[in-house]
DNA sequence: CAGTGGTCTAGACCACCGC
DNA sequence: CGGTGGTCTAGACCACTGG
């Protein structure tokens, strides 16, 4: 306890800040200036009380401020620590060059063998199934697609959810439609079904995410996912996929090179 | 008050999921099938009270998730209501072609031209500093750079905060250390002083916002950033420029192509 | 078991908004 | 001015964790 004063200060009441977000700006500056590490565990609500003579709803209000911020989070029973950086996957502009297909590997595995990490992927799906609105936009016009779901882990901590529309015209009673596309992943299957892959067109979008996204993604409060939507396209300029991700935030840089063209 | 009923449920207070659960999920299907449209008042804190037969706190709490989820937005005096999509700015993957430049054109007014919006710049601050070790490394060892900040709104509202930083010997005492770079912004001026440039690159990360981010780009509550670092290189392999950029997420797409070489 | 966070109550006073 | 959300108190009981 005596080590308290040491790492955090007082309050103010008669300040016009709310006593919630200075014991918030203490914590947070601790924080950022090493006096809590990653994962360290912060003092718990009772400790706080204590230390600024306040009520607990002010002290859980603060970490309520920090939670939101994606500083800290809380373990129900153990306490409140500082939130550790998860390992990041760097999704590399050349993730889809052919020379990767042609080696076998997956769009997927390519990133994960850069991370280093032990890659899984499970909850697959593949059904047909009519399309929304904005894949049928995306897709030319088409009714009925078919669709892969897939759920990505990294080292056992789920980091992406996918989903795959293609054309049935293209797609059915192909080996796309089994649950494993087999070598190179869809895109190799696509080639050799002729439709050669010109070029993909991303977009990006990032928001905070569904309680249904929570709960996929195991996401801690405080953590945004990536929206990406990617279209790919053949050499004749057909639309032959859209690919609709959401990503952990936390766990995703995004590489792009744009050609000053 | 007779409309409560018919748009919003009741809770159990035996069942498992929290009662402040409970009224997030059904304040929240409601609006999802739109039984409260976008900028309509939600219920006041007062009326759901009674309406659930609850404390207020628990009430508050519902509003509270809802906030960090960036559903609702609450107004000091006013009450809460449900969020409004604002105006998003595409950034299309061509946007730093020559061709714009050429026009005279910035690559922010290109931009926003494309979205029809009313486009400013300000808190313009030019200034030599040190280079941070992410800076300095990205450029190259640099240790002292131009750094030209400035802020961009959309229609009134801030959308965005970006840095340039340029190595010192190409920058130093040329128009680019000047507030007003001139036509077609920085980029014209390197491509005139002899750095063709060949292409960008770009990083891009999601998060929670810190508290001068909220101030500088008035974000709301359950509002992520987009965090872009853009190194441009000439066709010398020479890095150029590094520009960090923090945009509200809730204002833009990011559109990219990949070539599928 | 003691310690932790999770939920909830029933009040209180304040600051802001719009009439 | 009345209605709204913002802050805060002082309790209470619960569920989870760890030894």
């Amino acid at each position: 306890m005596g080590s308290l004063p040491g790492r955090l200060g007082s309050v103010d009441p008669t300040s016009d800040r709310a006593v919630f977000r200075q014991i918030a700006d203490q914590l947070r500056e601790a924080i950022d200036r090493g006096r809590f590490t990653e994962g360290e565990k912060l003092p718990s609500e009772a400790e706080l009380v204590e230390h600024y003579g306040v009520s607990r709803m002010t002290v859980r209000n603060s970490f309520s401020m920090l939670q939101g911020e994606g500083l800290v989070h809380a373990e129900h029973g153990r306490g409140v620590f500082v939130r550790t950086r998860p390992p990041v996957r760097r999704l590399a502009s050349d993730r889809f060059a052919r020379r990767h297909r042609e080696q076998g590997k997956s769009a997927f595995l390519v990133e994960a063998d850069a991370a280093g990490g032990h890659p899984e992927v499970d909850s697959l799906e593949v059904r047909e199934e009519k399309a929304g609105q904005d894949v049928a936009n995306r897709l030319g016009a088409v009714r009925r697609v078919l669709a892969r779901r897939r759920r990505y882990l990294l080292d056992g901590r789920p980091v992406e959810f996918a989903t795959s529309y293609l054309p049935l015209d293209i797609a059915r009673a192909t080996q796309i439609a089994e649950p494993n596309p087999g070598p190179g992943g869809i895109y190799a299957r696509l080639e050799e079904l002729g439709h050669r892959l010109d070029h993909f067109d991303e977009e990006i979008r990032a928001r905070m995410p569904s309680p249904a996204e929570v709960r996929t993604l195991r996401l801690a409060s405080g953590v945004p996912v990536i929206h990406l939507i990617r279209t790919a396209y053949d050499t004749e300029g057909r639309a032959v996929e859209v690919c609709d991700t959401v990503m952990a935030a936390d766990a995703y840089v995004l590489a792009y090179r744009l050609p000053a063209t």
